[in-house]
DNA sequence: CGACACATGTAACACGTTACATGATTTG
DNA sequence: CAAATCATGTAACGTGTTACATGTGTCG
């Protein structure tokens, strides 16, 4: 939001407009969430309404506040740690881990689906204009994604079938502390 | 939780700790959340306060409905539509779509940035036991994911030199409704 | 004894998601 | 005119995060 409105004040629903056209709609941005942001980021002191005329909609400007915390955020890199647990890797981790799990399965069907999802962003960035750079970037961001993914899930099969037969390595149980098995 | 608890009840210390041992901390797990999710788990009715002695800990076990919960996740894929938003494919692509922001600066310290973490995540691989199988394929998702990005980085580097000087690809701007211009 | 890990919770908060309400304007 | 789009909100809900409270057990 910071930065669609970096140049020139602009209301709610040009901002979701203009944040689709960079994404190329691929994270769709509820229209519900740009006005409760908005509501947020003015308490916040980030944005606030804008003094000049906006023809009967709520305009929005950003402050001298939300500009620092904009170039902060731009110059600031995405720490590997920030960013949220990675499901698939969770859902493997696990299924090695509990007994009872068909983990080949799990990576066979993952696989297949990775492999689609590939197909199916390949012929999207094939369909895309030549103008709508910053869509092309996200695209092939997720191309480049999609393609470590099986890289991954190919490299998980190898290390399955290495350990093929081995007993189940070191039952990566919690330690139940001995003393406390006998409170009352 | 409702993996960790398929084999046999457990309680809410003993499954962060299983959740940390399978994962290697690399997500660490806030123990409080445990009790909440736990909680919440039972309010849907995948999980119960478990029958059998517990030496004084509250131990949990899953129920039918649980089991099938768990078997449906195991069963389908995680698909790239339900994952969280790209933070890093975002900015770059906001970068792009707003003026005045120095894109190759942004671009050249997250490679630096990721280049670290990249290097700290081989030397944890390394020092990783041999035992610890899942662990190990929860660094080497995120070694390939940061391969991946580092690649991404550069791609999106030899992109922007190659539509240098080109007049900024058109605006991107949301079109406004021509006739609400003379609102009331 | 004092510090620390174990163990179980609760409350407050932030944020994203969905659904709903309301009205103006455009378009077939 | 009717339907769709534009436009601005609000309410309810789910979940993750942080901080706090409380008590037991272990160990130097």
């Amino acid at each position: 939001m910071l930065a669609l409105l970096q140049d020139e004040p602009k209301y709610g629903y040009q901002l979701r407009g203009e944040f689709e056209a960079a994404t190329g709609a691929t994270w769709p941005l509820n229209i519900g969430q740009v006005y409760t942001t908005l509501t947020r980021l003015e308490r916040d002191g980030l944005v606030r309404a804008a003094s000049s005329e906006g023809d009967g909609r709520s305009m929005y400007e950003i402050t001298d506040a939300g500009r620092t915390e904009l170039a902060n955020w731009f110059q600031t890199p995405v720490a590997r740690e920030s960013r949220p647990r990675d499901e698939l890797a969770i859902k493997l981790a696990l299924a090695l881990a509990v007994p009872g799990v068909d983990v080949s399965a799990v990576v066979q069907r993952q696989r297949m689906s990775t492999m689609q999802s590939l197909q199916e962003l390949t012929r999207q960035k094939r369909n895309s204009a030549e103008g709508e750079i910053s869509w092309q970037l996200v695209i092939e961001s997720m191309i480049f994604g999609a393609e470590a993914e099986i890289r991954w899930l190919d490299h998980c099969e190898a290390m399955l079938l290495r350990h093929r037969g081995k007993p189940r390595p070191a039952p990566q149980t919690y330690d139940v502390p001995a003393d406390q098995e006998a409170r009352s």
